[in-house]
DNA sequence: ATTCTGACTTGCT
DNA sequence: AAGCAAGCCAGAA
């Protein structure tokens, strides 16, 4: 699970991916994986930034979720402002503008967070006289 | 070993 | 746009 919240922390203010995307990035598991893992130990990472492939917030989150959005100034669709205020109304983070693509030392954050969680899944321990292979 | 459950997705009405 | 069924993956019962 700290392979998940290890890419979450790679996701850059005010752009965002989905599970899917995170399971994907991360080359195991599925998106319900990552949703569990979230709803575990997300409040101690940027949750917000972690959401539906339709870019809907996380379930019961929200407000809170909007909240961030609009400090980042993620991109938007919708009535989020009347959403705000009235808690009426549908919105959505505009994914196709928002999705994070990783940089080039993304890709190497990420190399390193998989390896290391196959080695976990593996329940490889690394012999520590000798790592050459 | 089997069944159930869920911060998921996609495809089809 | 909204609901539904089926796939999907792991952890818990």
């Amino acid at each position: 699970m700290t392979a998940v919240l290890a890419v979450v922390d790679l996701v850059p203010s005010g752009s965002a991916v989905s599970y899917g995307d995170v399971a994907e990035l991360l080359g195991a598991g599925g998106p319900r994986q990552v949703g569990a893992v979230m709803s575990h130990y997300g409040s101690s990472v940027a949750w917000w930034r972690v959401l539906r492939a339709s870019g809907e917030a996380p379930p019961g989150h929200e407000v809170a979720a909007l909240r961030h959005y609009m400090e980042e100034s993620t991109p938007l669709y919708g009535a989020y402002e009347a959403f705000l205020r009235t808690g009426e109304g549908r919105w959505r983070v505009d994914l196709t503008a928002a999705r994070w693509a990783p940089t080039d030392s993304g890709f190497d954050q990420l190399d390193v967070i998989s390896d290391q969680l196959e080695r976990q899944l593996h329940k490889m321990s690394v012999p520590d006289d000798e790592m050459t292979v």
